[in-house]
This record gives structure tokens, C-alpha cells and sequence, in this order.
RNA sequence: GCGCCCAUGGCUCAGCUGGAUAGAGCGCCAGACUACGAAUCUGGAUGUCGCAAGUUCGAAUCUUGCUGGGCGCACCA
């Protein structure tokens, strides 16, 4: 509906042009919006005011002539007003909002989607945490947003794939195999002191002891490095298993888990360096390698190479970041933890370096979680061992709670997660809110059919202009703008709009709800109320759907 | 010291990328079930959009400076 209004605009002004009503002006393209206030119409443009600067004129003068020269071939314009500083107000016809209601019928599940990408490739990498430990409440925000993310994009028309990226490479490894030997020597009866470095949850002793359940004590005297070596690969999967249940449970999975060792097979991440280093990206300097990165716009050159010979996090992930263009992806979007802004100029020079434009990889940057129970700050460390996992976040609050908890706020706002609010099933806790908004219009539903014997209706068998009370309007025109949230949402990455306008969509339902009887004694109202309700369970189903939760029948 | 992000009612946050009278939720006060589910609804109070300039028809939104907070600034990942 926007877009046809934006373009009976965008055909009125060039009429004028070409009448020689307003001089020659290039628009750029032609904003429409929804008003805040219904007096000012169902949309609103401000063409004439972009327009009076350049035409010179007085913008409510130019708002005039365009208004009188648009054109409505299919007479779905009520009136329009001209309007403060020069406003085009536009409100649509009473009818053609109530036919929108055939649309959803027609597009059920499907109500929402579009063509938007046009089956671009597109790979979303989210959560990628090493697998040293469970997942804890800070990876549960990354991995929702990215999910849902996915989902968003999937719905207008991308074809994209889901990817984690295990960091099996690093140090942080070696001290995981490292913290497994040393509990296993402890289990052994031997006295052991723990490092800074090792990590100390009880996970670690499992693994240790699991070891010593399969394999008994052979290892306390072999030989450390590769002991250690043996303890970090069975760790790693064992505990990269867990991950993906822990996941799988929260509603999220991948398509693809990528194991940073891949990028050194075939001396991979050294033969990219030597090909940058050709072509001058990477340099050498006091037996280090660098890339040139200051050239992209980073604050400083960056280590590739190490003294020692490693190579480094960035050099592997140059390579990560070239093997996913290669797989043909044409936007990848990478889901980060806020704290790790500081690495985005250096990852977009490298992938400038490979030939890539900027904006051809897009970071999402999720802000810490801060975690309360009942207003009290929890504290958290992986290493000591001390932290809430997402396995008990699950527990104690539910899956549904918890992912619509995660979706309230913009990712990159700080995001307080308060465990006694989440679980409570109150009003402080939106989630029910929309849940039961959709459970209600079940039952309503449900009583018409068993207790009143009704068959529910269907568009044809209705009449569309009974629903003329202002609740019915604001629905119905809440839902007509459905796309254009999910469009909205999906172009700027940001799904908390849903959360938002699923909000919006409960409370004028319940609202309505509470004032107007959907059943009654009148068969023809009954009919085309219930059929409203039933397309506004469509759209609820449809959002809660993109977000990963529930729409319960009932409750 | 340098860089990035943030600052909006008592609290937690939206604000559609520059629009018209800045909005929700929570909390607080007062009300609504012999009618489809009260996990709901109705009404009420609360604002120098951190401060100060600038850009223009128009600024919470863009620019600059300042204040206050978060996070980065590795041959860690």
C-alpha cells in the first residue's frame, strides 16, 4: 500500500513536470510515511517540501498542484489535504483497507514474504564460540538475534545460510586440553595447583573423568605435549556436542559448522599471505608480517605472522572471510559481542585487500548481557567456572521467555536479562502478553465452533464493511502494514522492530476485545469478526514464527 | 592519550534514517468479570530528548565542542 501510494506520487509530479507546472527537479524518491496522528491521513508525504528548494516555490503552493494532478486509477483514495509547512495527507478508502483482509486469507503463512532479496546468497556466522565451555546467558542474546536475523532475511527473499566458526585453532585450546590433564592427574590422586589460564568448571572434571572411565590411567605418564594434544581434541568435541544441543533446545541450528583448522589445510592461510604479500598487502618487517591495514582506514598496521612463526587470529580470519566469498555469498553478516568493536576496521581492510567491497560484509554488533536475578547482578566468569549457562537459563525460564526477552531491544543497546522477571508468567513479562493475545482468539474460535455451531467463515461468505468500528480500522490497517515491519526490519537488520509492533498488535486486540463482542447474536457481524480475528492470528503467527516462539493455542 | 558505542518521564526502552502535539511497558493511584480466557481492559500523574552552539522551512534524529557512562586500543581469540 506505501509503495503504491509512492509511486501515484512519484507519477503526479512527473505530470507536472511534464505540463510545466514546476520546473525541472530530480527527486531522489519519494518518501512516505505513516503518520503518528490519524488526522493527518493513513500516509503522508513531504515531497513538496523537498521539492520547494529546489523549484523555488512555496512548498504548500507545489503540494496543491501535485495534489491536483494525482491520479487514482484505482480509485482507493478517499481524499487528500494539504497540510502544515506543506504536507500531502492521504487517506485511503474504507473498502480498500477491508479488502486487505481477503489478501492475508489468500497468503495465510505466507502473509509477510517477499521477493526483496531476490534469492541473493547471503551467510549469516553467529555465536562461533570456542568450544572451551557451555554456553553461558552472553552467547544465548548473539546466538537469538542471529537466528532470527536469518529468519527475517529468509522471509523477504534471501537465500541464507547459517554458519558457526569454531575457533579449534588458538591457545585457548591448548588450555582446555591442558585444564582436562591436570583434573585428570587430580582424579589420579595427584595435588595439583590451577593456573590463571586453565578453565575450572566442573564440565572439565566430567570430561576428566570420562577419560579415566574409558581409557583408565594410561596417560598420567605419557608423554604431556601429546597428551594434551589428545585431551583437547576429545574436549572440544565433546564439549562443541553439548553446544549444539544447548542450541538445538533454544531453537537455534546451523547449516554449517566451519573448523578453523580447515583454512590450514594445504598450507591454505600461508599461501593467501604469500598472494597478499604480492600484491602488497602484507609486508615484512623485523621477521614479523604485517598487513597494511592503516591503507583501509584501520589505526594502525596489524600482525599476521608472529615472530615465532604462527600465524595470528587475523591472518586466519582473513582466510575465513575469503573462503566464505568464495563459496559464492554475496553479503555475509557477522555477529559479534560488542566488546569486539575495536577489530572491524582490521577485518574490513582485509577483505578490502581481497577485492571485496566494505559493505559486502555487515557486523552486528550484540551488546553484553547484563544478567540480574530479581535486581541483583550475577557475576560471571568462564574460567573460574562461575556462570549462568544457557542449559539453565532454558531451565528455569523457557525457551519461548527467554528468546522474546533477547528481541526487546536494539543488539546493540545494553540489554538487562532479569531470570525472576523472565520466568514470572505476569504482566511484567511481554512475552505472554502477545502469546495470549493469539491463545484468546483460539478460544474465541474454538467456543464458536463447539458451543455455537458455527462454521468459521471465509472471505467470500462475508461482508468486509460490517468491520467499521475504529478498533476494526486500526487493526486492519496494523496489518496491512505488516510487510512493510517485516521489510523494515529486514533491510536494517534490526529484529526487535517485530517484537515492538507484535506488541502494538496484542494491545489493540485485547483492547478491542474488552469493548466488542466477536460472537453475538447478529450471524453477519459474527461472521466478518470472526474472520478479523482469524487473520489477525495469521499475522501473530506469522511474526512469532520469524522470532522463534511459540504461538500457543492455549495457555 | 586515541578510537567506537550510548545518554529520551521514577525504572527499562522505542522513535520508521530530517517531519506535524516526543511514544510504549513497568511501577504508582482510581476503576471494570452473573457476557467469547482478568496472563486482559479503562482512566490519571510524570519530559529543558545530558549541556551549548551550528546546518534549514523543520533537529531527539545531521555537524562541532563539552560533560558523564560503557567498551576497545596484543606478535589473545
Amino acid at each position: 500500500m506505501k509503495n503504491k501510494i509512492s509511486v501515484l506520487i512519484e507519477k503526479a509530479v512527473n505530470s507536472c513536470v511534464q505540463q510545466k507546472l514546476l520546473g525541472a527537479v530530480d527527486l531522489p524518491y519519494i518518501e512516505v510515511e505513516v503518520p503518528a496522528n490519524h488526522d493527518h491521513g493513513d500516509y503522508a508525504s513531504n515531497v513538496a517540501l523537498i521539492l520547494a528548494a529546489q523549484a523555488k516555490q512555496n512548498p504548500r503552493k507545489i503540494a496543491q498542484i501535485i495534489q491536483e494532478n494525482l491520479a487514482d486509477p484505482e480509485n482507493i483514495i478517499a481524499r487528500t489535504q494539504i497540510a502544515g509547512p506543506g504536507f500531502l495527507n492521504i487517506f485511503i478508502k474504507e473498502n480498500i483497507w477491508q479488502q486487505t483482509l481477503q489478501f492475508i486469507e489468500e497468503k495465510k503463512e505466507n502473509f509477510g514474504r517477499s521477493f526483496l532479496g531476490n534469492g541473493k546468497k547471503v551467510q549469516v556466522e553467529f555465536v562461533s564460540a570456542n568450544p572451551t565451555g557451555p554456553l553461558h546467558i552472553g552467547h544465548a542474546r548473539g546466538a537469538v538475534v542471529g537466528d532470527v536475523i536469518t529468519n527475517l532475511l529468509t522471509t523477504v527473499g534471501y537465500a541464507v545460510s547459517k554458519e558457526y566458526y569454531i575457533n579449534d585453532a588458538g591457545n585457548q585450546m591448548n588450555n582446555l586440553g591442558k585444564s582436562v590433564l591436570l583434573r585428570y592427574r587430580e582424579l589420579l590422586g595427584e595435588k595439583i595447583e590451577f593456573p590463571e589460564t586453565c578453565y575450572r568448571g566442573d564440565y572439565i572434571k566430567d570430561i576428566a573423568a570420562d577419560v579415566i572411565r574409558k581409557e583408565g590411567n594410561v596417560y598420567f605418564t605419557l608423554d604431556e605435549g601429546k597428551t594434551i594434544s589428545y585431551f583437547t581434541g576429545i574436549a572440544g568435541q565433546s564439549i562443541l556436542e553439548e553446544i549444539k544441543i544447548d542450541l538445538r533446545d533454544f531453537g537455534v541450528t546451523f547449516d554449517e559448522y566451519f573448523s578453523e583448522k580447515e583454512l590450514y589445510k594445504n598450507n591454505g592461510v600461508t599461501k593467501l599471505l604469500d598472494k597478499l604479500q604480492k600484491q602488497g598487502f602484507v609486508y615484512i618487517n623485523e621477521e614479523t608480517q604485517w598487513a597494511g591495514t592503516s591503507g583501509y582506514g584501520d589505526e594502525k598496521d596489524r600482525v599476521v605472522v608472529r615472530k615465532n612463526g604462527e600465524p595470528t587470529y587475523f591472518a586466519a580470519d582473513i582466510a575465513y572471510h575469503q573462503n566464505k566469498f568464495s563459496r559464492g555469498y554475496e553479503m555475509i553478516i557477522d555477529i559479534w559481542g560488542a566488546d569486539h568493536h575495536g577489530y572491524m576496521p582490521r577485518l574490513w581492510a582485509g577483505i578490502q585487500a581481497l577485492g571485496h567491497d566494505k559493505n559486502e560484509l555487515k557486523i552486528i554488533l550484540v551488546q553484553l548481557v547484563n544478567l540480574l536475578r530479581g535486581g541483583v547482578p550475577v557475576a560471571m566468569s568462564t574460567r573460574s567456572g562461575e556462570f549462568v549457562t544457557l542449559r539453565e537459563v532454558l531451565e528455569e525460564v523457557g525457551k519461548d521467555a527467554a528468546r522474546y526477552n533477547f528481541l526487546m531491544r536494539r543488539s546493540d543497546s545494553h540489554l538487562d536479562f532479569d531470570l525472576e522477571i523472565a520466568k514470572k508468567q505476569s504482566n511484567e513479562n511481554p512475552v505472554y502478553y502477545v502469546q495470549y493475545a493469539h491463545a484468546r482468539i483460539c478460544s474465541i474460535m474454538r467456543m464458536a465452533q463447539q458451543e455455537h455451531g458455527i462454521v468459521l467463515p471465509v472471505y467470500k461468505d462475508i461482508n468486509p464493511a460490517l468491520l467499521n468500528e475504529p478498533e476494526e480500522m486500526t487493526l486492519i490497517k496494523l496489518m496491512a502494514r505488516y510487510p512493510e515491519v517485516i521489510e523494515g526490519a529486514a533491510k536494517s537488520l534490526e529484529p526487535h522492530r517485530i517484537t515492538f509492533y507484535l506488541n502494538e498488535l496484542a494491545s489493540v486486540f485485547h483492547s478491542y476485545y474488552n469493548k466488542n463482542k466477536v460472537i453475538s447474536d447478529n450471524k453477519e457481524l459474527t461472521a466478518a469478526r470472526l474472520f478479523l480475528i482469524k487473520a489477525i492470528s495469521i499475522v501473530l503467527e506469522n511474526a512469532l514464527k520469524i522470532l522463534g516462539v511459540n504461538a500457543p493455542e492455549k495457555m
